[in-house]
DNA sequence: GAGTAATCGAGACGGTACGTCCCGTCTTGTT
DNA sequence: AACAAGACGGGACGTACCGTCTCGATTACTC
């Protein structure tokens, strides 16, 4: 009496009867949580405290708390996914990596980035994650721009665009994660001077 | 005659009475099971069982875990403190940075690098040492031969130097923290292409 | 309708959901543990292990390994609480003290009695439960019957019956926590003989 | 080329070089700090460091925290060895037996002789140790001034005065040991009427 | 009166248990 | 069936003491 029909063993939750007032609470309480104290004091049972949520509704849905953090800055953090193109590269390069040292300067943000981060060394799953669906994105976007001007001459052809892409954004990161100075506007300007006409004479 | 070097600071610990014994049997056993498995997953327990050493002992000298890692790479990686100079800037940098690169390339060194920075995101006391006793040195050398470069008229006379480390070393930190591809020889030679020469025409 | 018996009383654990299983295996390890060393190696530690336990659930429950003790005498020992009436006194006082010699003879009730009364005089909390929950009661059944006695005649009007309780069972007690002999049939005799009739000619 | 003269192997502290000084701080310590804080609460480092001694002076000297308290209270306590002797037995057993209640009224004798009895229940040598040094004397004493009574008749010749020393005092320590009521005046001459008259008309 | 050996103070050591926090699972009503 | 609530078995935390062990620095006997 097979009923291939019913598959659901027992284990699969159905995402039609989720919660999205208790998905939300989670979320809210998580950033919140990451904001008044660091990464590292961010627990399972905290956040569905502050949540009021049951702590079996938050792991139905997330499998660590890093998830959680990772779900909150892709829902919160889409509007920061796009480019510019003026038809000025310098410039737009300088905008979009502004915006980027403007989050990572603002505590918030720069406290479950970092924390994600953190997560990350331990764990491939949240690694993998972070690249497919914070930096990626991004790196794409960026490398599409960087594609237009190589086009158009603007820059040499013989050089790998995600390599730039990692030479322009890699010191904001090291500021971030290494704390020797902060990240700032100028910061971006120095690191746009260099890259782009390279430190010789 | 009292001398002005008075001992005792307060109800410390005396380090003349410490066991060089222990504090090897805890370097070594810290790193040991930082390389069998991820960072996260080393406990002051652990560590005190493969060392055969009771816990006070650790927290008597170590006020974290990371306190230790950071005085085992301190002490094993005492060789990496030194920077060539041959004469030709790049390819000191070249030998310098593919040193790190390998060093990144380790499991062993990867784990408790990445553990490390980790741990710093939680904790500004470790986020300082991390600075003050691995980076900060190691980017004074590399500032010092830049120096010399720069009187040599082989660098800018514009640039900040601290920056330019920043440039060329950032890369390597991004790939080994956010796992997005592997540290690797080639991307030394891309850093130091795009970096001296620069990205544009 | 609002009814006066308002049931949380402040963040305290909820006894509805309490593990009636892991209660047992708590007093049953603790029972057996104290049976099998003196009362002084008895650990939170090894009941939890024993009884297979989380220590948590039994902080959660007992404020101390004393008063799992006690919860399992009073619980274990119930029915030592009952007191004979034949209509002779004197048969009743030896038939009931000669029950609590025995106990006190038996090795098993002998430890965790003397672990009790030894916690007792260093935790008043300790030492009032075992007054009010295991001696109190007994005293009460005891002064029952002595006042039967008394209202028969058969006891001096002029005597405080808590009093002449005490000097019946004080001197089982003395030899069980004083070791100086062991706790026999014949000393109930002989504490009845004296009691009853006095020292002197 | 035995040396039996010097028999010394290495492990027997010579006594004569025992230093008396520290000898009283540790016991002063001991009786202070048992005083202050329950039995329970004491601790051989605590004795140390109040007596300004080295753990290992007290561990040289004695096994167990309970040896010092029984070698303070037989220093200290040996005022108390005596028995009068005015003829008059009843009168004589009430000021002896006032004495003890006196000493157990009082918060620091109470507090060690709690202690002590409490170690007793989980060291059978701290319990002989008890017995023999503290007990048994006084017991005897007691013993010796009821053989002159009941020589002289003024006691029935078929009761063991050891078992009647028992049935007056056991009642002392009773409340001492239990916390049912504080052990006063009036319990003594209770327990004189009750045990020289007889409970029964 | 100098040499020497044991005791002293101090406290670091390898351990055990403490009582707490949080993990991830489970169980019990409620919605 | 998912939810809020929270008890459960478990593991690690950082602390307090245990009893042993090494250190110089006094002693106090021996030669």
């Amino acid at each position: 009496m097979a009923t291939p029909s019913t598959p659901a063993p027992r284990s699969a939750p159905n995402p039609d009867r989720r919660s999205e007032r208790a998905r939300q609470a989670i979320l809210d309480a998580a950033l919140e949580l990451c904001g008044e104290q660091l990464y590292a004091g961010l627990t399972m049972e905290g956040i569905a405290k502050r949540a009021g949520v049951g702590k079996q509704t938050i792991y139905r849905w997330w499998p660590s708390k890093a998830a959680i953090l990772l779900e909150a800055i892709e829902e919160r953090g889409r509007s920061t996914l796009d480019f510019p193109d003026t038809g000025n590269l310098e410039a737009d390069l300088r905008t979009q990596m502004t915006q980027v040292a403007q989050a990572f300067a603002s505590p918030l943000f720069a406290a479950y980035s970092k924390g994600l981060i953190a997560a990350a060394q331990s764990d491939p799953d949240i690694a993998k994650a972070v690249v497919d669906s914070i930096i990626k994105p991004r790196v794409d976007l960026c490398i599409e721009r960087l594609t237009k001007a190589q086009s158009a001459g603007e820059l040499r052809e013989d050089i790998d665009l995600a390599d730039l892409v990692e030479l322009l954004y890699a010191p904001l990161y090291y500021r971030l994660l290494l704390h020797t100075r902060p990240v700032t506007q100028s910061q971006v300007d120095t690191i746009l001077n260099l890259a782009l006409t390279g430190a010789t004479k």
